[in-house]
DNA sequence: TTGACCGGTAGGCAATCGCCTACCTATCAT
DNA sequence: ATGATAGGTAGGCGATTGCCTACCGGTCAA
């Protein structure tokens, strides 16, 4: 288990396609999510072992398949993130923000 | 112009450092943000231009200083793209999910 | 038991990343 | 005009990524 960050583990389109995949279809073994990609069957595997890491999927056997399903928990950090930003685009903030930077302000205050 | 993708530019924990010292302190140069890293300034104006590139900060030039600001709007993508996964944790369905997964079903009908 | 099938692992290789130092241009102060 | 300051660019270098082929163990069917 290396670890890793849910955001590394999004920045490949693949593996972001492998969890749409995933989340439309329900649990997918390997053979069936590789006809979705251009690409030889162990590189998915590496992808599947990235998403894996971050948590992202949990892989569960079934004779010799193994199964791949979403774990979406993760993406909690992801939108938790998010949410500080999210007001400046869902109020439309930008422009006002654009115009107190225009003035060299500091936000609240703790000048250095 | 790379026209970097949004998810790719996140990957990193300098940008999403540097997003948030934006966020909180809206325009800044890049002496003072580079203040924060343990980086070469260099370093730091080749993530500036990654962020520059995905189209989420946005560089104003003032003097012989270029503040740098954030530019939210391509956040929205990244929140569009969380949407679909986002009622899965929300209504703790993963364990349902793991049911339904459990019979190899498909998953067309909305389960709801 | 033997062969076919599922899928992970090993290792090679080119491309990209992320850091660095060195250098360059532009602006401001004297 | 000269020197100092802000910050981008060039290019080198090691680490990582992402693909590939080859291979291996585990499971099922004949």
């Amino acid at each position: 288990m290396a670890d890793v960050d849910v955001f590394a583990a999004l920045a490949s389109p693949t593996r972001r396609q492998l969890l749409g995949l995933l989340l439309d279809q329900g649990a997918r073994p390997v053979q069936e999510l590789a006809e979705h990609f251009d690409m030889r069957r162990p590189s998915l595997s590496e992808h599947l072992r990235v998403l894996k890491d971050a948590g992202l999927v949990v892989e569960r056997r079934a004779g010799r398949q193994r199964l791949y399903s979403l774990r979406p928990e993760p993406l909690r950090e992801l939108s938790e993130w998010l949410t500080p930003y999210e007001r400046f685009w869902r109020e439309k903030l930008s422009n006002l923000r654009d115009l107190l930077d225009a003035e060299g302000d500091q936000m609240d205050g703790d000048p250095r």
